[in-house]
Order: structure tokens, then sequence, then C-alpha cells
DNA sequence: TTGCTGACGAACA
DNA sequence: ATGTTCGCCAGCA
């Protein structure tokens, strides 16, 4: 079947799943998806569902380091700490402190 | 179609 | 510890 969109599917999927206040990588979810390798086009997917789908928290995404480095690809180039940080996180120099605290394995819930 | 790029990450030197 | 290379996959010229 159509693997291209189906690879975004699942990305969105496990992405809408991230509960408020807690964070995951890309790497994370390129794994959680069976796609270990991707956390590239983790990232990409990211990127388009910014413009299309409104719903999904993809300010909850970082990389492995806990750095916001998608944060060049929001409306506002603060938007994403602020979103961050009104859950709950403390963001110094675009790095979230205690990621290691708050992040959530989607890993985990399959 | 080919080649390059990119919100990453792991392996190597 | 630091820098380079490679894999992965979608999108665009």
């Amino acid at each position: 079947m159509p693997d291209k969109l189906d690879f975004y599917e699942k990305v969105y999927q496990v992405v809408r799943q991230i509960p408020k206040g807690k964070v995951t990588s890309y790497g994370a979810i390129a794994r959680a998806i069976g796609s270990a390798k991707s956390s590239r086009t983790v990232g990409y997917a990211m990127n388009a569902c910014l413009k299309t789908d409104h719903s999904i928290p993809a300010h909850r995404v970082v990389n492995r380091n806990g750095v916001l480095t998608g944060k060049h690809h929001f409306p506002s180039l603060t938007a994403m700490q602020e979103r961050l940080e009104a859950e709950g996180h403390l963001i110094k120099d675009d790095v979230i402190i205690n990621f290691k605290d708050v992040f959530w394995d989607p890993f985990h819930e399959y």
C-alpha cells in the first residue's frame, strides 16, 4: 500500500500520543514506527505537519540531546520554546533542562 | 531520472 | 573529545 504515506501516518500517530508535559526525540519516533534509521525523515514529516495539521504537537519533538533544533521552522523563533515552557519545561540555550526526566519513549507504549 | 538537501543519529578515524 | 561519513527517505530542481 501507500508505504510513503504510511510513514507520515505513523509519525503523526506517535506524536499525537506524546503526553502533555513530556517530550520525545526524532530517533525514538523512528524506532517506534519501525524505521530506526529514518530519524531525518521524521523531522521532515514534522515540518510538513506544521503547515497542514495544527493538532500535532510538533514542539514536543526534539533531537536526542533535548535541543530544540526545529525551532527555526516555527512561525516564531521563540514559539517552540514558549510552548514547552508553558507545559512546564525549563529551557536554557535551546536545550531542555532535565530532558532525561521528561523524556517519553513511544517505544515503551508499544 | 539524477542529484542534493534536510527538525537525526550512529559509527568511525 | 571532535570532526567526518554514511544510512535513511521524502521533496524539489
